[in-house]
DNA sequence: ATGAAAGCGCTAACAA
DNA sequence: TTGTTAGCGCTTTCAT
């Protein structure tokens, strides 16, 4: 038996190893037509064919071949999902979103992972374009030329998600980020913080990270503050980072009251470092952040940080695209809003 | 132009918005088959057309239907890849060192999400199989019957992964969980602690889990200690429920030496309990855990741990598949391995 | 180096 | 309710 596997694995044929419909249907002594219709589910074949129908594809271990399926009828049943990383929580929080909306519907998520880099992306996204999905859910508001030119062009539903755009190419599911960054300062000088520092990633990469970085400076200017520290690290967010260079940050000034983090990795980090060398917070230094990740509101002391909705982002996406394949009216924009969290750390 | 978009997003046709092979032949004045061999880089075409060709492709925007493609040749460039979650940081972490290997190759994951359900994993190992991939990538080695014939019947090359079997479906990358448990009780024991304590999620869930559970219950009787205190709860893994159940662990005895978690986000949240609770570790208690999580490595005091290679066997296990399709010999079985972490928690 | 014919496995559209 | 015909867009195979 493992012999005959390992034979007939060599890639040399995926014709199916269940057959064909048109042997469902001589087995069944019908049509090819009455098996599709009774394996889509079609009203109009009788209860009797439809159980020999069903008899057959059992004994046989038929599995239907979906390529075939999508070619003729130009309907695929798989949605292109684009997303920059798989390292940062946040984006396999979305496709859970995603993927719990395609279930219950019987679609498939196909991922592409973009490493925050737009020539691949453009690559990612022709890749997926070839397998004429139903849909396309692609991460942030900015894209290579050609990106945009494809999504465009290509008939199928696109959402794009996480911020908010005025002008997305089909559809946009988002919050807006510089008002999260507003929000945040706005909090932090209500509670009379006025010198402030900035602690995160490279800004030109994460530009989501970017625009809470403009709203919350511009804030904090209007409210009678300043920014009097800020480092950046040509690195993806992540705890470590946060741990690593809260150090270096603290270094540049003496008279920072509160830390701002590209995200709750960073903050959870910073937190870390604050804890491990015994740095009172929020009493030395106060730190507030973006995410509302789980892991914020485990620490010690819980994150004064933003809640965004990934999941129901990826939920939102989803269900925008199978509305739209429906035929229903889908709003082009679509603010899932986010949520202010008061913790302990400022 | 926005009303023409949404004119043909009505997802009536998916026919491409990029035309055909056809369209292209007739643009460059040659057969449909001399394009498809520009466009799969045969060798067979002289240079002049292989321009011309690819000018007609240019100019159209087009984009080859790979569905199309599949169901001719019967090879598809897809994998299928399924996982139980993906709010556990390890297993997006798998897929990305799959998406990476598959990248380079031009290939495409596609991705399946059981929730730790083998009723959904059938349904879902259905519908990929479906999709006739090339070939499939399954998270761990037990599995509904129904999965284990349709696995043994497609012709596609199948890797189980993260725990190592003897006798995989097809192949299997994985680790010797049992044995993970086991070194880490030996490094307890020979650190002199006795009376140990088991924190974790549901063990008849988590397979992985219970096996290091097993491992470690099996060494720290042998060595003369003893198992006095367990609390599994019925949810996922998370660093919440460390956070939120170790007072119960450390509730159930005063004697309990070493805790030994499911997996770093419990131990994280545990530790995070006994920070904020001014419980001296490892004095009081010590903590031990596996994942080799970059967050476990940031806290104050750095986990005691086992690194799984994570991103390694994910890599490994697209590579497998790859070699088998191009007609390279395979190992059966592949021992990814664990590294012990000595962290401070001990 | 290039092309023509046939067909992959399925479904739309029409007929009976 | 069931079947027939004609493709979907591509690749294989076999010519030339």
């Amino acid at each position: 038996m493992a012999r005959r596997q390992a034979e007939a694995r060599t890639g040399k044929r995926l014709s199916s190893g269940t057959g064909t419909l048109s042997e469902v249907a001589k087995t069944a002594s019908v049509s090819e037509m009455t098996v599709s219709r009774v394996l889509r589910g079609k009203t109009n074949v009788s209860q009797k064919t439809r159980t020999r129908v069903l008899d057959a594809v059992k004994t046989l271990g038929y599995v239907p071949n979906r390529l075939a399926g999508a070619l003729a009828s130009a309907k695929s049943m798989q949605l292109a999902v684009v997303i920059p990383s798989l390292r940062n929580i946040v984006f396999p929080e979305l496709l859970a979103g995603v993927t719990d909306a395609l279930d219950s519907a019987g679609y498939q998520a196909v991922i592409g992972v973009s490493e925050y880099d737009l020539e691949r992306e453009a690559k990612l996204v022709t890749a997926m374009i070839s397998w004429r999905p139903a849909g396309i859910v692609i991460t942030n508001a900015y894209h290579h030329p050609d990106v945009v030119s494809l999504l465009t062009a290509t008939p199928a539903p696109v959402v794009e998600v996480m911020e908010l755009t005025r002008n997305p190419i089909d559809m946009c599911v988002g919050l807006n980020h510089r008002k999260a960054g507003a929000v945040t300062a706005t909090r932090l000088l209500d509670k009379g913080y006025r010198r402030f520092a900035y602690l995160g990633c490279d800004l030109e990469t994460d530009l989501a990270a970017s625009k809470r970085f403009k709203g919350f400076v511009e804030t904090v200017r209007q409210g009678g503050g300043a920014m009097i520290a800020k480092l950046t690290v040509d690195e993806a967010s992540s705890v470590g980072l946060g741990r690593k260079h809260m150090a270096d940050l603290l270094a540049q000034s003496s008279q920072i009251e509160a830390v701002y983090t590209s995200n709750d990795a960073v903050a959870s980090g910073a937190l870390m470092y604050c804890l491990a060398k015994g740095i009172a917070v929020p009493q030395s230094v106060a730190i507030a952040s973006f995410s509302g990740l789980e892991l914020g509101q485990s620490m010690p002391l819980p994150l004064t940080t933003v809640r965004s909705p990934r999941y129901r982002m990826g939920r939102l996406s989803a269900k925008r695209i199978l509305d739209r394949l429906n035929g229903k009216k889908t709003p082009r924009v679509t603010d899932a809003g986010f949520e202010f969290v008061e913790g302990a750390t400022t």
